[in-house]
DNA sequence: GGAAGCGTACTTTTT
DNA sequence: GTACGCTTCC
């Protein structure tokens, strides 16, 4: 490594940085220039001769892995399009595509994320005739994945819905669709069955990094440690303390699995801190010191002690994101810094609505991550089954979605009845309609029939056109408007025809993503599918990395971020620790406190917390107390902004009012 | 049989 | 805000 690189690391850093050979264990603590390190060491990788294509880093999200192979190109100014960077989920499809036919499916496959599941899981409940009442498809979306992976076994209370997880697993099959699970849980299964196809894997990758190692599941670490049992080159980062991911199988014991599997394993700790100030350091140290069984870890900084950590108590959570507004903006303005070195976290989601009003309100810019994602839009997912219908027939949730959708004439009856017939020969509903379209004895009328036939010949000529095209970009334009989505969305929302032009602005963006990813150069095999798969993992639209925009975002979504000033809303009992968290088992309160503790340890500079004494918690007014997590931190550290009780409601509301008033 | 309109409940975190 | 279910109308 070169003097100039070397000079930019401490002594552990460097260390890892240079340990390429062997089983590599590093426990990264928050802010302790992780990524750097990483990159570091893959740029060590490729100059001690090691080639791109031998290299897997496996990471967590798609935001973390488009960064670190960034980041790689741009500190060795290398191309290196055969750098496999990517998401464990990702990687599965990778191997599926390239495998799955063993395993009775087809390459074509779909993908179904939560939404589709739940929709097959509604369809499974009908067939079975399960009644409405107890059943939800929700619980057993998350009591299918246990089951799936292993984390839930069959027992005396869940029982019951065996038959139907059978169902979903048959449904499946013939619909050719796989779920988030089998990304991880099918590739598994073709390594273990078929030890050609791993040893072709474990050929190619000699060397695996895993990133945010905390968060694997049990699953994932079976299918890493398969790819590295051959050659022993992995290296793995994670920070116990910073596991927040355990509801989705996450299990931190794999550090321990990990030193068991690999004994001869180098550890490393990377313990000093160069993010934050010593009182925000030592917020943080001293609040998960409250937690049980961690590794030892002592995080120091070399900086100085900073600002207090501040605390306020808005009224409610109109004053919380006024308060939150203003105060980043004074901030701003008055040092001279910038929107984007602001994040504002919250526990859920649905925190984020009063703050973007007051954002609004008080024209600040801002960006949400997290939450519905621009794919998820409904419009954005009709077109999405579409093409994936185009690409898999035999995909029943996708096709049930947009039959009838814009209005063909072809209702639930017709339906029925074509899924009465797919059942009884095993078919999946579009090899039905093509049976019963020219049919003599088909149950259905003339007229019925010529619907079904103009809806196939339309999707038939499609599929040519995207198999043969070049600009398949144009091609998706001249569907969009062969089904007349235009006229469609006007008519659905004739009332407000702002909602339709705004709708199909964004079909129109969808097209030019798709131009964008079309013509990518490093984008080897632009065919639709591979398309399809891509962006059912991709949870924010990676684009729109625009300047200037304060962040917010979820506490989970911003794991690996950093601000110089964040504040943390919603710092309440019910909240953080959420209460259905908390029901759900009492042992949570563990992973609670990690994710105070990640919030906390994203701020530089300064970090404000806000307790809202009075929440609206749907649609009712709730009186919230303060998190018991602010008792943890040590009360010289932080100070407080207890409610000023002189002001009453009335004079505070005229005078937020006036406020608003003075900067629209 | 299919479409349109209205009311209600939903939101823990994400690949 | 939105998705789903129920009722009513064509």
């Amino acid at each position: 490594m070169s003097e100039e690189l070397r000079s930019q690391l401490n002594a552990e850093q460097y260390e890892t940085a240079v340990t390429l050979e062997g089983p590599l264990l590093i426990i990264a603590g928050a802010g302790s220039g992780k990524t750097r390190t990483i990159t570091f060491r893959m740029a060590h990788m490729l100059d001690s001769g090691i080639h791109q294509s031998q290299i897997l880093a496996l990471t967590f999200t798609n935001k973390a892995a488009k960064e670190m192979a960034e980041r790689v190109k741009s500190l060795t100014g290398k191309k290196l399009s055969n750098l496999t960077v990517s998401t464990f989920h990702s990687f599965g499809v990778k191997v599926l595509k390239e495998s799955i036919s063993h395993l009775g499916f087809r390459e074509n496959f779909s993908i179904y994320d939560q939404t589709d599941q739940i929709s097959l899981i509604k369809d499974v409940g009908r067939e079975l005739k399960i009644p409405a009442d107890g059943f939800d498809p929700y619980m057993l979306s998350n009591l299918f994945s246990g089951i799936k992976t292993n984390r839930i076994k069959w027992d005396g209370t869940n029982d019951m819905w065996r038959p139907a997880y059978i169902e979903y697993l048959n449904h499946l099959k013939v619909y050719n669709a796989v779920d988030f699970d089998d990304l991880i849980v099918l590739p598994v299964k073709l390594f273990k069955e078929y030890p050609d196809v791993l040893e072709g894997y474990r050929e190619r990758y000699k060397y695996i990094m895993v990133d945010e190692f905390q968060d694997t599941s049990l699953y994932q670490y079976e299918f890493m440690k398969l790819l590295a049992d051959a050659h022993h080159n992995i290296c793995v980062v994670g920070d116990d303390d910073q596991s927040i991911y355990s509801w989705r199988g996450a299990n931190y014991q794999n550090i321990i699995n990990f030193e068991k599997d690999f004994p001869e394993l180098k550890e490393i700790k990377l313990e000093q801190n160069y993010r934050s100030t010593q009182n925000i350091l030592n917020a943080a140290n001293q609040l998960i010191s409250n937690n049980t069984n961690r590794k030892e870890k002592a995080l120091w900084s070399g900086m100085d002690s900073g600002k207090a950590i501040q605390i306020y108590y808005p009224e409610d959570e109109t004053r919380e994101g006024l308060f939150i507004a203003e105060t980043l903006r004074t901030w701003v303005v008055n040092e001279g810094r910038k929107y984007h070195d602001v994040g504002v976290l919250v526990r859920t989601n649905s925190l984020t609505a009063p703050i973007e009003e007051a954002f609004l309100d008080l024209n600040i810019p801002y960006k949400v991550s997290g939450g519905t994602s621009f794919f998820q839009r409904k419009e954005i997912k009709d077109v999405i089954a579409y093409l994936r219908v185009i690409v898999n027939p035999d995909d029943d949730v996708n096709l049930l979605r947009i039959i009838n959708t814009p209005r063909r004439g072809i209702g639930i009856k017709t339906v029925q009845t074509i899924r009465n017939v797919a059942d009884e020969r095993g078919f999946s509903l579009y090899s039905a309609i093509s049976a019963l379209r020219w049919a003599e004895d088909s149950p259905l009328s003339d007229r019925l029939k010529g619907c079904l036939a103009d809806f196939l010949s339309l999707m038939e000529m499609y599929r040519t056109r995207f198999d043969q095209e070049r600009k398949k970009g144009d091609v998706l334009r001249s569907f969009i408007d062969a089904i007349d989505f235009w006229g469609y969305l006007l008519q659905e929302h004739h009332t407000n025809d702002k909602v339709a032009k705004w709708k199909f602005q964004n079909i129109l963006r969808f097209c030019d993503f798709f131009d964008r990813w079309e013509s990518n150069p490093d984008n080897l095999s632009p065919k639709l599918g591979t398309y399809l798969n891509k962006i059912t993992l991709m949870n924010q639209s990676e684009e729109g990395e625009e300047e200037g925009q304060v962040n917010l975002m979820t506490i989970h979504s911003a794991k690996g971020l950093e601000f110089d000033l964040v504040f943390l809303a919603g710092v309440e009992e019910q909240i953080l620790p959420h209460a259905r968290a908390l029901e759900e088992n009492p042992d949570n309160i563990q992973e609670e406190r990690r994710l105070f503790y990640v919030a906390i340890t994203r701020a530089r500079e300064k970090l404000f917390m806000t307790c809202c004494r009075t929440r609206r918690i749907m649609r009712e007014v709730m009186e919230t107390g303060p998190s018991k997590f602010l008792e943890e931190i040590p009360a010289e550290l932080v100070e407080f902004h207890e409610p000023d009780n002189n002001m009453d409601d009335e004079l505070a509301e005229d005078l937020f009012a006036k406020m608003k008033a003075q900067f629209k």
